[in-house]
DNA sequence: TTTAATTTTTAGTTTAATCTAAATTTAGTT
DNA sequence: AACTAAATTTAGATTAAACTAAAAATTAAA
């Protein structure tokens, strides 16, 4: 089946959407995540079900379906390919390769991902610490949990940030937090969820409620 | 100048057709060029002459203005470092990368190209001889002349070829003949304009007429 | 130089994707 | 249960890019 670029950017929105919370994802939240109208999002939505890549029951929210799912996983595989590529190839940061990646995700060849995820060694996880889908959409994610609901004198290493916008991730930069960091909670502020934290056994770092709960760990 | 696919699409095929002929370019051979129909072309020419990149007047043709060079030469640049991407990095063949690049060289993103020119080296020819336009659409062809019409015993090196299409290139690697292969004319002959030729000093080759137009060196 | 052939343009449709505004359905609250 | 508020869909317009068919301009030929 033949995608559209919008077609594929509606589904990809409807498949992050509903893998982070309820299957039923309503059309004004695909219009937020879109930056479109609810007006469009229906008329979408329409053309999608008549390609059954959603369930679609008017007034009733989208449920993505299986060729709906794997066409979407595609589209991340690709997205998530490239955005290692611009990290480990091209020496971009973190913070800067999610705009390109997403022009990158459309393109249309095969045999192109299969070389540059050859190339890049079939990396398993994106520069965000997010799992890569294999050809057959397959992925395995990280046991994640955020910085804020780890106990004291819990040691952990960050696999994955949950906010991946540019702000935040320039944030973690300038405070030393990184993928792969060894982070160890020394105190936890009940008043306003503020931690401190030992980075790689040196460096000590309060950081903020918000900053707690968007940095994934491992213990 | 934000340009459209389709602007950039037009605006190359004006270019690549002033390039190698007059400096009018006809409505018809856009079309052609482009497999669309003369009247889509009218109404695109229309359109980039409002943004002052081509210069048109009715049924005379058009001719590239300045701006229009200047973008149509950044799309280049970016189609003929893709395919060095391709061939160099992810070993595609020469006949494999065009289409792919087709694609690629509509990705908007100057830190992108910068960062893969460095990547790559800063390479001067694509994987078919073809100049690379820098930064500020400078290039420098190598001085080319047809294989055909190289003198008996003239020694030459292979800088590029003039039909990029992977019948052609496939035909090319089938009998031997690659970018950068060391050429010798051993006979020609007049009846049909075919040619012996030694490649690399060891092997004698017959060819075509056809094929020794569309093989360009330089001696 | 008039006519015929060719090329090019215009006019009018079509499709995908968007929008606004109006209508409709669902959900929440007395 | 009725009413109001919020969410969603429909209807109607708009824009970019294409097409076909018809009109107009240019070029070539007699």
């Amino acid at each position: 089946m033949k995608l559209s670029l919008a077609e594929e950017n509606y589904l990809k929105a409807v498949y992050h959407l509903s893998a982070e919370g309820e299957t039923e994802v309503s059309t004004n939240a695909i219009a937020e995540e879109m930056q479109t109208k609810a007006a469009s999002v229906s008329d979408m939505m329409r053309r999608l079900s008549e390609k059954e890549l959603v369930h679609y029951k008017k007034y009733q929210g989208v449920r993505i379906s299986n060729d709906g799912a794997r066409a979407a996983l595609q589209v991340v595989r690709k997205h998530r390919l490239w955005e290692v590529f611009l990290v480990e190839k091209l020496k971009f940061s973190w913070d800067q390769v999610h705009e390109i990646a997403e022009q990158l995700e459309h393109i249309k060849s095969p045999l192109l991902i299969k070389r540059l995820d050859e190339f890049l060694g079939h990396p398993k996880y994106d520069p965000h610490g997010d799992p890569i889908p294999d050809e057959n959409g397959e992925f395995k994610e990280k046991p994640q949990i955020p910085l804020s609901s780890t106990n004291l004198n819990d040691d952990g290493i960050v696999v994955a940030v949950k906010d991946t916008s540019p702000v935040f991730l320039q944030h973690l930069d300038r405070i030393g937090i990184y993928l792969g960091a060894k982070i160890k909670t020394i105190e936890k502020t009940e008043f306003d969820g503020s931690m401190e934290i030992l980075i790689d056994q040196k460096n000590k770092l309060f950081i903020s409620k918000e900053v707690a709960q968007n940095v994934l760990v491992t213990n």
